[in-house]
DNA sequence: CCAAGGATTGGC
DNA sequence: CCAATCCTTGGA
């Protein structure tokens, strides 16, 4: 396909925590009343599937986690604490539930706020649950442009506050793109 | 109906 | 370190 174009269903239909690995780099945008919001993305984290108990999918397909059930390419845009947004993508095939959480990207234009953490990358890009959570990201509002891969090696480790998970806690299903400065969180030397 | 807690953030 | 703040979930 060609380079700066959206991605496409296909491409969210992949392996989910493969493609949470191909998200990093891509660009995000947002284009909101006419205005391009946009981040390069550098930090991802995949959620995968019924019995990953990090997973707000963990419980069935409840009023919130719906999204996540639905086919590949859509938003799941969800409140935490009361205070953040964060915003997922839907992998995989329909019917089995999985998304990548994007939680934080290098600002590229027309930025809000920091870009660094879910709930901050949201209100960089004036994303929220109330009008994007469902939206289709093959559409023309909220959508991933594809890019060149990224110089940057990328790096796993476990993913962020979830503790609660168990053994699921161990999984290293969180990626960014090393040396990043825009990346939140505990960032590990390598892997 | 009610209690508990969260895929976070920013301030002390 | 810890409170904010409200929605979601599970259990009575």
């Amino acid at each position: 396909m060609a380079s700066g174009g959206r991605l496409t269903r296909r491409f969210y239909a992949g392996e989910t925590c493969q493609v949470a690995q191909a998200l990093l780099g891509k660009v995000l945008v947002h284009v909101d009343a006419g205005v391009r919001r946009a981040v390069r993305l550098v930090e991802t984290e995949a959620y995968l599937g019924p019995d990953d108990r990090a997973s707000h999918a963990r419980f069935g397909p409840t009023k919130r986690a719906a999204v996540m059930f639905g086919p590949p390419g859509f938003a799941y845009v969800y409140l935490i604490y009361g205070l953040s947004h964060c915003l997922n993508v839907v992998t995989g095939a329909e019917g089995f539930p999985a998304a990548v959480l994007l939680r934080a990207g290098e600002p590229v234009c027309n930025t809000l706020h920091s870009s660094r953490g879910p709930g901050n990358l949201c209100r960089a890009l004036g994303v929220r649950r109330e009008l994007h959570n469902g939206l289709d990201l093959t559409g023309e509002t909220l959508f991933v442009e594809d890019g060149p891969p990224p110089p940057e090696r990328i790096v796993s480790s476990p993913r962020v506050n979830i503790a609660y998970a168990g053994e699921w806690a161990e999984r290293p299903w969180r990626y960014f793109l090393e040396g990043s400065a825009f990346v939140s969180g505990p960032r590990p030397r390598r892997r």
